[in-house]
DNA sequence: CACCCTTTTGAATCTGTCT
DNA sequence: GAGACAGATTCAAAAGGGT
């Protein structure tokens, strides 16, 4: 399979190239149709493509947009692995029509994600709102699909709902779906030999850094076939992950090659999702048969209050009746719930003293490691 | 023309019977099509009171939701007047179809705006990111529509870029797409006479309070096909314009009826949108002609030097030219500019004391406000 | 009345893996 | 594919109750 490579050439036509379920992750920033001027624009306003191009006159009409973006989706919905996910982002001229599509063509949303500007450009006329925003579509190929979300990593990179001070002292809070990122601007931004910007529309490495920090792992495959800066490619191998562009100017080609080349990966803990790491699977059985519980002994809340005679199945006898931990955790604090985490809730006695049952469990899942 | 009522039954068969061009402002909340299933439980096991309206879930296919979708906005888009405008408001399952389907109708795109919530239900299992905004369509019939927006009333409500104590003291910045809104919780929301809430998505009245003061104007009509706990209709009745709601059940139309009843007029500065009044038109002719300016009278600058005399026809003679009062600041300053803002340069002689040209221009204004 | 602590609740596509 | 079972999971704001 091609990896860490630029494709200079027709994203559609590129990507037939490509065998089915190659890719884990796609992330897709789409020409758009402005039909203000009657001209393909990208998000933001730049012309996507040369005006000698035949490939321009299929954009006539909102059909042939509408056919565009389908066939792309398509490509992308074909070569996306059963479990990856993909992005697409977009302003309100296209994000409807791309949403649209992406649901008749049977891409389940997991998330719509809205990109709100720390800097917008100001509305000087005051004819309509700022638009302080871009949309961003996250999906599966399917409902079933057991897609990448690295829950804890996410939380850990929310800087938007947890206020500065807090941030730096760890504070976490759920990430959501509004996420406040600066506009790309000032060394960020990729300059021409002639100092002349070369794109308009990049995108800020931070929306890419989150988006691959939430929904891949290290060696996953990134893929962009509007390649554009090359800023998902850039991100992707800064953060340990492969990468595949493919862009039709040559000029972008040039400047991604060369911004590419600049890029040494640095992986750290956000990089390795080590804090979505799933734990080994410890059941109460198999630490009752090596030891670290006992057959008969009393779970006690943390008050010292009785909860339950431990059987050799690893369930507990209560009240005269046989539960397992979880049930008889919501019986005990009689709780609406069924169930409740009995690891948060059990202690045992050690050496006279009340011991988490979780603690003893996190000694268990150690031993397991190192002795197979 | 039927206004100030709720209409108890199907949206699209009743709006089949209103008139063309007969509303001046649309808000709609559709059915979004959640499609929840099963019962899902909170953190702490008692179940979670969501969405589980029939009405909701009422759709087979896509096809179903589109062409129900495409019939109901078909209607609004025949009912809603030339210059009139519409918002409709969707989560990420349904607001891309409705956004594709209003583009496919005509509809032309003011803004997309984001209802970024202060305090969203939390995604309880973290399996996916929190779901904390909702998105609003602001569309017109067509591209040429003179819609209504009071931009400076928009810019004083806005609270969601300007810190609280900046806010206070009156600093105001320009209205973005992304609005910072708390849902609809406590005393707002409207319960039965058992005490449960009445309806599952109640929205708060900011939202339309903020929607119905930056797009419509005083006695204006506004119509909601939807009207669910008649939100629209309280607000639009509380800021003085005039409503007209079609509501299926007659449990919400009952409970809407008490609920309008309990509605009085507030008409503020931002109910009239006076910051955006535009104000009257006063030519220097006019006020000549209303003795509100001698012809032959010296115009000054601020510090006495004489800038010209004043013509029959509103011009000032000027160092041997002909030329207006803006012209004639530039000339009479220095200026590099072709012309300045005349009513902030000149004064004239009133009881020995020089007197600015615009304090007479505002009293000449009060007096034709008064007498026609 | 002020303050503090507890309880309630909001449009939600809301589990994963092994047998 | 169904069933068993292990394991992981929430935030802000307002209401309500007690001191």
């Amino acid at each position: 399979m091609i990896k860490d490579k630029i494709i200079c050439g027709d994203a559609i036509e590129e990507m037939k190239k490509l065998p089915d379920d190659c890719v884990d992750l796609i992330f897709a920033d789409p020409p758009y149709w402005m039909r203000v001027e009657g001209v393909l624009n990208r998000v933001e306003g730049t012309p996507y493509d040369g005006c000698d191009d035949p490939w321009d006159n299929q954009f006539e009409t909102i059909n042939d947009y509408n056919n565009f973006t389908r066939d792309w989706l398509s490509e992308c919905k074909r070569i996306l692995k059963p479990d990856g996910s993909i992005w697409v982002i977009g302003g309100m001229q296209c994000i409807y029509t791309i949403g649209a599509i992406m649901q008749e063509l049977g891409f389940w949303f997991i998330n719509d994600v809205i990109w709100y500007k720390r800097n917008p450009t100001p509305n000087f006329k005051g004819t309509r709102l700022n638009n302080s925003h871009e949309t961003l579509i996250w999906a599966t190929k399917s409902e079933k699909a057991r897609y990448t979300f690295n829950y804890k990593t996410a939380k850990e990179l929310n800087t938007d709902t947890v206020e500065e001070e807090k941030f730096k002292k760890g504070v976490r809070k759920q990430l959501g779906s509004v996420w406040r990122i600066r506009v790309c601007k000032g060394s960020e931004r990729i300059k021409k030999d002639d100092g002349q910007k070369l794109h308009t529309a990049q995108k800020p490495e931070e929306l890419l850094y989150r988006i691959i920090a939430i929904s891949s792992n290290i060696g996953d495959l990134v893929f962009d076939p509007f390649g554009g800066t090359m800023t998902t490619a850039a991100v992707a191998k800064r953060m340990g992950r492969h990468y595949l562009s493919i862009e039709k100017e040559s000029e972008y080609c040039k400047y991604g090659e060369r911004r590419l080349n600049g890029v040494t990966p640095i992986i750290g803990n956000i990089e390795k999702a080590v804090f979505d790491k799933k734990p080994l699977r410890a059941s109460m059985k198999e630490m009752i048969a090596a030891g670290y519980f006992i057959v008969g002994e009393t779970f006690y809340l943390k008050n010292f209050t009785e909860g339950g005679k431990l059987l050799s199945d690893g369930k507990l006898l209560y009240d005269g009746k046989i539960v397992d931990i979880h049930r008889c955790a919501a019986l005990a604090k009689g709780s609406k719930a069924s169930r409740l985490n009995g690891f948060n809730t059990w202690y045992v006695l050690r050496d006279s003293r009340l011991v988490s049952i979780n603690d003893i469990r996190e000694k268990y899942r150690k031993f397991k490691l190192n002795n197979g």
